[in-house]
DNA sequence: TAGCAACCGTAATCAATATTACACTTATGG
DNA sequence: CCATAAGTGTAATATTGATTACGGTTGCTA
């Protein structure tokens, strides 16, 4: 019951830093903000989180988990592979150009020590890249798809429906998308998709 | 002649505000970092540069006008378009996701008041963007590739070339391209292109 | 060569935080 | 009900870095 109590705690205390984070950026955002904000003391937070860039990363590995979930229980459905990257893709678009994933890019570009996108990272392209293979294969394997090497299609597929979106988010020139403009870029992306690879490659 | 001296002057100053910026991250380089890497006052840098921002605002700039310099005389050449397509784009990609851009780019994430990037942007992307457009209305008018919307095709272009490179670089979880690959990536992203576009989009 | 303007090197100012320490509640388990 | 562990709010501490101020130097310019 303690264990219940203390993470929920740490729920509120992590929402409490992502809006401090969304609102004033990497460099903006203090402990004593991020304390302020969720009412609690800094001293636990040290104590949790050890220092500031443990309870980022925290944030990053936890937001990275949500997002996994997220698509993971999408892929559950039995649709066939091609209706799933329609469905699959928005969310993951609009999921990587989000205000959250955005701040989170940030803080990770900001730190110095690499350490915040090494999380970033592991827990988030290389938590989605398996789930995408796998779709793709089963693309391939309905012969909706063709290509030799699973990995450069992923590229390719990550390439067509995010592109520069993240990076123009982050940089501040790209307003965050809405949701049909996700759907409109996801389309797009495998309707490319299957112009490059919807027969055989050579 | 006193401005050329001058002139030479802000050449090394920003040279060495390059080279700190690059080996310690934005958070990592104060005014006077820069300063004694330059053997200059601190009191200079505030004079020409109006503050940290100005002397950031003006690297940023400076590198876009040199990335559309070297652009520009490439595209003076007659070739067709397609094979300028060929020799710009390595060069694109290199100088987009080498360490000078990419310290920039960090440097714009982490500036909360978001001017850096808007400068960056407006420098680098609106100055790049139109030299695409004429490359590839070129090949359109050459019969090689077949579109309504120039900025769509531009943008696929970029996809395709640049994907989520950049931001890879920026979190640090990619080490900079070797030409090598630039090169090889720039080929892909072409055939890629020919393939989508290369007859008539009905 | 005297005077001046720009520039250098360094120290002073000033504010912001990360991090630590402490005194005061609260709740929980026995 | 008591003892204790955990948490809170606030006040040090210590460092860092932007920005300003100043005395000394250099190199024109008249």
């Amino acid at each position: 019951m303690r264990e219940e109590k203390r993470s929920l705690r740490q729920q509120q205390i992590e929402a409490a830093a992502h809006e401090v984070l969304e609102a004033k950026g990497y460099g903006g955002t203090s402990m004593l903000s991020i304390a302020k904000a969720a009412r609690a003391s800094n001293e636990t937070l040290y104590k949790w989180y050890g220092d500031k860039q443990g309870l980022f990363q925290a944030l990053v590995t936890r937001n990275a988990e949500e997002v996994k979930n997220h698509l993971v229980s999408e892929l559950e459905t039995d649709h066939d592979a091609m209706s799933i990257l329609e469905t699959l893709g928005p969310k993951l678009l609009l999921l990587l150009t989000g205000d959250r994933a955005i701040a989170l890019n940030r803080a990770a570009a900001a730190d110095g020590s690499g350490e915040l996108g090494q999380t970033l990272s592991r827990a988030g392209r290389e938590a989605v890249l398996p789930l995408l293979e796998q779709v793709l294969e089963r693309a391939r394997a309905e012969g909706q798809l063709h290509f030799d090497r699973t990995e450069e299609a992923v590229g390719l597929y990550l390439d067509l429906l995010i592109g520069d979106q993240q990076i123009r988010r982050i940089i501040g020139q790209l307003p965050s998308p809405t949701p049909s403009a996700c759907t409109e870029r996801a389309r797009r992306a495998v309707q490319y998709l299957r112009r490059i690879m919807g027969r055989s490659p050579l």
